[in-house]
DNA sequence: TCAAGAAATGAATCATGATTCAATTGTACT
DNA sequence: AGTACAATTGAATCATGATTCATTTCTTGA
């Protein structure tokens, strides 16, 4: 008997699979998924298609993987931003700002994790990755307006609470949170696209501050500009 | 000589293509573009594969003009609602309303126009479909706002019109246009989705209800419940 | 230094569907 | 009742890329 993977053998393997994810990432960041062949990945990763399969049953799994690694750090993101905005205000200022930003800095890559066709293994992830925008946004939400439920969907500026609730004039607080999410994604359509040169940074500026604006707006705080 | 083209002859040739067209568009209601190949669509229009070439070059294109009818009529309907509203509230509420009910309707179908990959020509027709919706719903927004281009984003409740304008507070009329067109869609996501069950028509009422009063809100007028 | 496996290669397969085209059938006209 | 050309067929081809696997190249422990 003679041979026995040990240790450094071990991690020679993460570090090989995290190489693959690392340049299949870059061919996406480069080319969008489409890019992304197999061929193109070993290209990237200076190995051969073969060695593709020895770490990932398959393309999509492959796919998939790199994708949620990339979301887990996106999502983090918002909701740390999200966590640290106590007021509904604040946490549509911070969404907006680290959504498009963040954007904007790694944009190809950025358009293929939004909007990209993509595989169906990776579909499901991209779901899961805009549930967890949702979910992060509803949170915070939820806390900022205190009680339990709806978001108070108009302005309370005139008085704080008005006593009996009309439910009519409700939303909530997932809807809210979609809506917002959808919003302010829609926006990067066009901005993202790679076909389109960047946009400017002044055009960034302007785009951050009417999203969260619009944001706020909705939201029923700050109805107007407060400097 | 013998044979010449005549009226009869070219009459069908139009209904041909359009049995075509609504062949694919049954197939892609079924089963979405995924299922609409072309040999699915021959089957489904009772004829060979090959025929579907002399009407169209390829595929992407008979998939692309099947997209691009349907974005006609869809569009047409949210013009005509939102040309019959006169105020921002209005148009929020049609759009709301017009949107959702039509996507539930014809649930498969809408959920291939909106959401499903698509290849890159029909992508195109759904980028032109979503600028028709924006640029609908900003047209009557400006409209309905009187003056010129920025939307007030806030409530004008307590004073119509502060006077001085603060910019910073606006928000172009496109950039609410397309917050309301994504955040409605996002909100289509899980309702459209076609490995889920229905909505039971409560839920499409409340979510329609949610979305307009969100949307009112961020709209700045109605800010609560005008009963 | 060797034997036993593991890691890695990449050209040869496979799968899937779009696309072609030689052959057949239909239509209009004399 | 035939000729000229259009419409239609559908099996055979192609294109694209993922996937396999026989072969070669490392690694490890004895």
């Amino acid at each position: 008997m003679a041979y026995r993977p040990t240790a450094r053998t071990r991690a020679n393997a993460q570090q090989r699979r995290l190489s693959i994810e690392s340049a299949a990432r870059h061919v996406i960041a480069r080319g969008g998924f489409a890019a992304a062949s197999v061929a193109a990945v070993a290209r990237e990763a200076e190995c051969s298609t073969g060695l593709i399969y020895t770490y990932y049953a398959n393309r999509d799994e492959l796919l998939r993987a790199v994708f949620a690694r990339a979301s887990g750090h996106e999502l983090a993101v918002i909701e740390t931003a999200v966590a640290q905005a106590s007021t509904a205000a604040a946490i549509a200022e911070s969404v907006a700002e680290v959504f498009v930003r963040r954007a904007v800095t790694g944009r190809r890559l950025a358009h293929a994790l939004l909007f990209e066709e993509v595989p169906d293994a990776v579909q499901l992830e991209r779901l899961i990755l805009r549930r967890g925008y949702v979910a992060s946004v509803a949170a915070g939400l939820d806390r900022a307006s205190g009680h339990s439920h709806p978001v108070r969907a108009g302005a309370e500026s005139p008085s704080a609470a008005g006593g009996a609730a009309r439910d009519v004039s409700t939303v909530p607080a997932e809807v809210a949170a979609r809506f917002i999410v959808g919003g302010i994604a829609e926006n990067l359509v066009d901005v993202l696209d790679p076909t389109t040169p960047p946009p400017r940074p002044d055009e960034i500026e302007a785009l951050i501050s009417a999203l969260s604006a619009f944001t706020r707006s909705a939201l029923g705080s700050d109805p107007l500009g407060e400097k």
